[in-house]
RNA sequence: GCGGGCGUGGCGGAAUGGCAGACGCUGCGGACUUAAACUCCGUUGGGGCAACCCGUGCGGGUUCGACUCCCGCCGCCCGCACCA
């Protein structure tokens, strides 16, 4: 209703220019339902091309941010299409979470009402936008028969022992009340979806094994075609760390084991460093020392992993004697055993030998409790390290020195042959060690997929069997928040029979980490409705691996990495045969609230496109957030510059209106021409070009600059000739990617059959794009004096003679001695004097 | 602390080592109009009447020529961070 109403202020206007988005768009909008033009076929004589954005939750209605994360790519997809690929631009709705089950709690309203509300409603505005979705692909994560598959990829996991379920400290968010995985804690204790702090609690939760991925995980990394940015945290997430696992032994019989990354520095050893948490405290730490190591632990729990993580300055290294001591494994040395909380239980074992001369955290830690520094590396040409004396750790190359047989050798050479004698004398081994945690998937919340598992008093933990899949959510659950599931008290969901045995059993209540649903939605996009498993392998070939994906920096680890693992295992179970999920991914920009903030819903601070749409048109509103800047950047939303794409569409509109008849007559092959064809052709490169390297902001120039030069022209007698018509059939073409209605109707205008959009997109001709003559400058010491009209391939000299004819450039270089004439063919004339 | 990115008019931004500020917005002047809006034309980095001079965060360097490359700073943003 609120598109019409813009018609009453503006009428005035359409009399004059023709242009009206109001009836244009839903006139076309119609027309490509109605004719289906935007329907992928698995199968073509061109080649598939799978154009991939995240899919969106469905929050409620879609504001400018979401249209600049989803227009440009379908600009994107629409030019991929004219230039003969079979596009498919899915989309679906990552539809489980808690936003829907907060709405339930807040407004009274049904989870699934407000979902699938919302998704009509956004479906809507994809329509509106002109995004050339293929709706029969709509994936709906919530709907039992894409959840089942969530399912069945866990009872697969769980055969392969890739699913388990253990006991641990886990992150708990007292505000969305369930655990979340250590993807979704950032800057160490805050929930990434609602930012409240976390804590660790110790409960059983159901792991998925990304850890037996690590290495794969990391080495697919290099040949991804993906920003370095989110290379790099992906691999800081995975954080690989190669050295050895080291055995001390202790006085009471039993060993300790490190980790280290430095096993050539052993022999500087001289304490060793354990967890407070670590199980060996209890059994090693003496009677005189008990009482001070348990409060030490004690306040080491309460603390924040924020606050003993901290590398603040002011924060001094704080730990406690054990009484205990180990045997260096390499020269028999008796060094104590300290507890101290900058040695993390969740890294390496949890435990290390302590090398102050070679680690900065070690070295003030022996500083402060004033612990023996021993070098074992002497850094070359500086003077000889005095453990008493250093002021800080070194942990550079240099000689080794204080270790025995290896003194004398290069830092770096020795290293392998620590590595090496310490495995001979059965003290140590080479060992790989990963920061990579197993993913947690388990939430007590209701709004997720059930976890297909029983619990039968006599035969125990029983996964649900195939073909009793899906575990159905139930709709008519209480969904509050308690700590516990929901599902706990929903009695009909509950008590069920075991699968084994018949008896008496109860299900599992906990529901699975929306980011399962997302680790394999696009699988589906290429055979949505299959019944016979998650996809039907032949179609899934046709499209994977995507070849574009297009989505925020906000997933980078969390989702990239979830869906790069479950690609690993779907491709272990023989499904099919990728081994990356994206081989191109591109991360939009955010776009702000124009003051510069995040625009949130709950701070109503969104722009929704709805008015933008009514008042200028979403083609206009498409090239605005194309032009906003580069699209990788994003940045605060402003309407300002919308005007100037509206003003652009007119002209454009104007110049396909009057051309009707005019250009019948015939080829002159005169210098208009042919500079008319150069300019075409010069404009098809760039806009081409541009879309490659998504500079879309920098195609919209191009084809605005065209569109004037083409205006100025209208005024002269090319307009007779067919290279006219050509000039202006390419503009439209050009267009038909960002503004797809408008240039459908120009399509239409020009006499042209339907559709624009399954044209092919314009080639350039690099032979036709050189114009007669060009201008270049002349300078004289780098500064421009004057210019210079020459013949395009004239020769360096022919350019030099004409720049020196020039009146300004001999009075310049009047009386003066030329030292040094450069001239760059087709690019400036420098003429150096003194 | 480590890693990455960025710094250009009033604003968004553009520039394979070759005319800095394309393109758009804004502003200013004009045409059209009874008037306004729309549209169209011109103009719009600073200084100067002009010739010219100064200008891409700061300081050096390489080069005939540097926003671009190199070295050293300053500032902002992002990621990682006691990971052994």
């Amino acid at each position: 209703m609120r598109l019409r109403e813009y018609a009453v202020t503006d009428i005035t206007d359409q009399i004059q220019t023709g242009y009206d988005p109001a009836v244009i768009e839903p006139k076309w909008r119609a027309r490509w339902q109605e004719s289906a033009i935007y329907k992928a076929a698995n199968h073509s004589d061109k080649p598939n091309w799978m154009s991939l954005t995240m899919y969106p939750y469905p929050s409620g209605v879609l504001h400018v941010g979401h249209w600049f994360a989803f227009s440009i790519p379908d600009v994107f997809a629409r030019a991929q299409r004219m230039r003969g690929y079979n596009v498919m631009y899915p989309m679906g709705f990552d539809s489980f979470g808690l936003p829907a089950e907060n709405a339930a709690i807040k407004h009274n309203i049904h989870p699934a009402k407000w979902t699938y509300e919302n998704i009509d409603e956004m479906s809507r505005q994809f329509d509106l936008m002109g995004a050339m979705i293929d709706w029969d692909r709509k994936v709906v994560t919530c709907d039992p028969e894409y959840y089942k598959w969530n399912q069945w990829f866990f009872l697969k996991m769980l055969e392969k022992g890739l699913a388990y379920r253990a006991g641990g400290s886990v992150w708990w968010c007292p505000n969305d009340q369930t655990v979340l995985a250590n993807e979704q804690v950032i800057d160490g204790n805050i929930c990434e979806r609602c930012g409240a702090e976390v804590y660790k609690r110790d409960l059983e939760q159901w792991y998925l094994r990304i850890t037996d991925y690590a290495e794969e995980l990391l080495e697919g990394l290099d040949g991804l075609d993906w920003p370095e940015r989110v290379k790099t945290m992906q691999r800081n997430w995975i954080g690989r760390s190669e050295g050895a696992r080291l055995s001390f032994a202790l006085e009471n019989g039993e060993s300790l084991e490190v980790f280290t990354t430095r096993p050539d520095t052993v022999f500087g050893a001289t304490f060793m460093v354990i967890a407070p948490e670590h199980p060996l405290v209890a059994r090693i730490t003496t009677d005189e020392q008990r009482a001070e190591v348990d409060a030490y632990a004690q306040k080491a729990r309460t603390k924040t992993e924020i606050e003993r993580q901290s590398t603040d300055a002011s924060r001094q290294k704080s730990g406690v004697f054990t009484g205990a001591y180990a045997i260096n494994p390499v020269n028999d040395a008796r060094i104590p055993i300290w507890i101290a909380d900058y040695v993390l239980m969740t890294y390496g074992t949890g435990a290390i030998m302590a090398v102050p001369s070679g680690d900065t955290r070690d070295f003030e830690f022996a500083r402060q409790f004033d612990l023996p520094i021993i070098p074992t590396v002497q850094p070359e040409d500086q003077p000889l390290l005095d453990g008493a004396t250093m002021t800080e750790a070194y942990h550079g190359d240099g000689i080794v020195v204080n270790s025995g047989p290896f003194d004398g050798l290069r830092q770096s050479e020795a290293l392998p042959k620590m590595i090496e004698w310490l495995g001979e004398q059965g003290r140590g081994t080479a060992e790989i060690s990963w920061r990579l945690r197993d993913w947690l998937i388990s939430r007590q919340r209701y709004w997720g997929t059930p976890i297909p598992i029983v619990y039968c008093d006599t035969c125990g933990m029983v996964p649900v069997p195939e073909d009793q899949l899906p575990v159905v959510l139930p709709l008519d659950a209480e969904f509050k928040p308690t700590g516990q599931s929901p599902l706990i008290t929903h009695e009909s969901f509950v008590n069920t029979t075991c699968p084994q045995c018949g008896g008496s059993a109860r299900r599992e209540t906990d529901t699975m980490d929306t980011f399962m649903d997302s680790s394999w939605y696009w699988f589906r996009y290429a055979s949505p409705n299959y019944e016979d498993g998650p996809f039907d392998r032949e179609a899934a070939e046709q499209w994977n691996p995507v070849a574009l994906y297009c989505g925020g920096i906000e997933h980078a680890i969390l989702h990239l990495l979830y869906a790069r693992f479950f690609t690993k295992v779907v491709r272990d179970l023989g499904m099919i045969d990728v081994e990356e999920p994206f081989s191109r991914l591109r991360n939009q920009g955010m776009i702000l609230s124009e003051d510069g903030r995040k625009m949130s819903k709950s701070r109503g601070r969104q722009i929704g496109p709805d008015e933008l749409v009514a008042a200028y048109g979403a083609d206009a509103l498409r090239l605005h957030l194309m032009f906003l800047g580069p699209w990788e950047q994003g940045g605060p939303w402003n309407d300002r510059g919308i005007t100037g794409m509206e003003r652009f569409i007119r002209r454009a509109y104007t110049v396909v209106s009057e051309l009707g008849t005019s250009a019948s007559g015939t080829v002159t092959g005169s210098d208009a021409e042919r500079s008319l064809i150069a300019l075409q052709h010069r404009t098809i490169k760039r806009a081409t070009d541009q879309i490659d390297t998504f500079g879309f902001n920098t195609m919209v120039s191009a084809l605005i600059e065209y569109v004037n030069e083409v205006m100025k022209l209208k005024e002269t007698d090319i307009i007779t000739s067919p290279v006219w018509r050509e000039a202006v059939e390419t503009l439209v073409l050009l267009m038909a990617p960002s503004t797809p209605y408008v240039a459908e109707e120009m399509w239409e205008i020009l006499g042209k059959p339907f559709s624009v959009h399954q044209q092919n997109w314009p080639v350039y001709d690099p032979a036709l794009a050189v114009e007669a003559s060009i201008e270049i400058p002349v300078q004289v010491n780098g500064k421009v004096r004057d210019r210079i009209v020459v013949a395009s391939g004239a020769s360096a000299d022919e350019q030099l003679t004409a720049a020196k004819a020039l009146e300004k450039i001999a009075a310049q270089i009047k009386g003066k001695q030329i030292v040094k004439e450069v001239s760059v063919p087709g690019r400036l004339v420098n003429i150096v004097v003194k």
